[in-house]
DNA sequence: CATCGTATGTTTACAATGTCAACATACTTG
DNA sequence: CAAGTATGTTGACATTGTAAACATACGATG
């Protein structure tokens, strides 16, 4: 339906497609703005007409990311029905999320960050969508028949949020390597904690 | 002593430390060589005769964070003698170094990263220094009065590491934020998973 | 339908940065 | 002292982000 040329028609929605791929391919250091123009065929500079700067396009393409990184998160909580490991089940789904998608994760994380949560006056603040709301659900959900004291339960969610947290950076950031399976570890330690 | 100017005299060692206080005033996005080295008051040019290049730099600088951070840790758990925390110490005191020095943490960590530990053939393997050593070596005191799993020794280690690791690179990343004293909150947080 | 304003692209330019090559200076060692 | 090497400087270039001025096409309005 594009003859013209001129007029690209959807860029907005191509610099976030392409500027995945980019970070599929190139990884965090090789990710800019100029590059994913020109993969849509575009001037450099014409992604300024819909974005306001890079750190405006990277946050696009954070959104797309914790997005469908939700949507794993989420799922993975929904399947895991009245079993009390409901939180290792977010935790293992945080992982794993990591694990297949080692350069999206890094990007949402070592970029410009958008992810952000707040513990004020004894209640986690934060916007829907954010991969940390799989905890505050799962810990409603299965947490609450166990324990009461609500303090200790913000507790055990800011540290489950921590330690998945903790090991996904670690491995994406190649700071931890394992000669066996990641998820049978993460699995291991993660019930450890539980007991 | 120095008159002529046209040899600087200690240009290596000025560039780690004008590095430092660079990442102090700038943070890791305000870091650039060029800038260091005008701290320096030598042309931009004049490190590469000391680094082979930039990320060269970043790692003489990372590995002078790694010592002192890897000094604060191994006192912290020196202190804690005998107490079945050691672990929880070496926690606390690795988090406290990241709030105490939140550049430093994040420019070892988020930048070319030299901090690496391998989980292999049931052992852990890194270079002494590396700031994960803390942790084994407070395992190796206390841990191993109470468990005598060294599997699952490892995995508590690796626990241990990922969940002070995790709520510093939230914390530092300004991911997490907290109304009260992140200290004690820390503190809850260990003895709340070692219990 | 013609026109004009606006949304969307392009070209050009500039500054910051990392890096290289060619050259300059001073220290050191035989 | 002379020569060679270590250390600095100048100048250049590619990549990148960004801004300004200009171009084109789309869409609403008369």
């Amino acid at each position: 339906m594009e003859k013209t040329n001129y007029h690209h028609g959807s860029l907005k929605e191509e610099m976030i497609e392409k500027g995945l791929v980019l970070i599929n391919n190139e990884g965090l250091k090789g990710f800019s703005l100029r590059k994913v123009a020109a993969m849509c065929g575009v001037s450099h500079t014409a992604p300024y007409k819909h974005f306001k700067n890079k750190e405006e396009l990277m946050e696009a393409i954070s959104d797309r990311v914790l997005q469908s990184f939700g949507e794993c998160l989420r799922e993975a909580v929904g399947k895991g029905k009245g079993s009390p490991f409901g939180m290792a089940e977010a935790g293992k789904a945080y992982v794993k999320f990591m694990l297949e998608h080692r350069e999206y994760f890094r990007f949402i994380f070592f970029s410009e960050c958008k992810v952000t949560v707040e513990l004020k006056e004894g209640r986690f603040i934060y916007k829907s969508g954010n991969p940390f709301e799989v905890f505050d659900i799962a810990a409603t959900k299965y947490l609450q028949q166990f324990i009461e004291d609500r303090q200790k339960i913000n507790l055990f969610i800011l540290s489950m949020w921590s330690i998945v947290h903790g090991i996904s950076t670690l491995i994406s950031n190649e700071s931890f390597k394992y000669d066996g399976d990641y998820e049978a570890l993460i699995e291991r330690m993660l019930t450890l904690e539980v007991k």
